[in-house]
DNA sequence: CCGCATCCGTCTTGATACTG
DNA sequence: CAGTATCAAGACGGATGCGG
């Protein structure tokens, strides 16, 4: 199969036009993904977010949150009890993201493998 | 439908194991998923790459794509005319990551409008 | 306790100038 | 043309403090 052959749905537009730029520039940046990733099978609280991805600042999972909540892809809800309680959950549009993401997710985890082999092969031809 | 409805083929391992961290961040980090886009019709030159994609430096272009290289994603040809030529191509395993990501650039195409409404609503509502 | 804002040191990135 | 070097600007993480 040559590279020709391959078809994939063309954008209604350039695809790196402005506004798909400004999207793809959430979806892929550091933290969003894993967010998605973690709150892809229901609500989920601020600390447990923390916990679930590693690495994460509480300043980094703030701003992210806000971000995606502002691009309506997730949703916060407060619980004014003591202790507070705030639970974040994918939207109807947020969990329409959610397919490409994990084909995306998907792909990673069969293919790293071939990945860490290809780093390898790399290093050591060097 | 809600969302325990939707499934979702899951990975072998848990997806946020150290391998797969790897991998996903370096396909969704700021340039990556820009290059993919920019070789999915076949080899493009170095400087080709620098215009096609709006606003990335030489510096972390040169950069990105020795990375890309290292994972066995893109290949590196270099023919030593004058002036030089370097050309930049996906490999096998490159292409095959091809389809996820152009999921999801499709998928901000078609979402951009009503991201851009929430946003509006958002910043509105402030 | 939980969620969030702020300050500050570090590391990454970008702009510019230079080389084969 | 295709990089490399250098340095300044910005993004990020960790610590701290605050209000519920």
């Amino acid at each position: 199969m040559t590279l020709s052959d391959i078809e994939f749905p063309t954008p209604s537009e350039d695809a790196d036009c402005r506004p798909v730029r400004e999207i793809l520039d959430r979806i892929a940046d550091k933290w969003s993904l894993y967010i998605f990733v973690a709150l892809k099978d229901g609500p989920v609280r601020f600390n447990a977010l923390r916990r679930q991805i590693d690495g994460i600042s509480q300043r980094m999972l703030t701003i992210t949150l806000r971000q995606l909540e502002r691009d309506g892809l997730i949703s916060r809800t407060h619980f004014p009890t003591i202790p507070p309680r705030v639970d974040y959950e994918l939207t109807e549009v947020g969990r329409s993201l959610l397919a490409p993401v994990m084909a995306l997710v998907t792909w990673a985890d069969s293919n790293r493998n071939v990945i860490e082999e290809a780093r390898r092969q790399h290093d050591q031809t060097r």
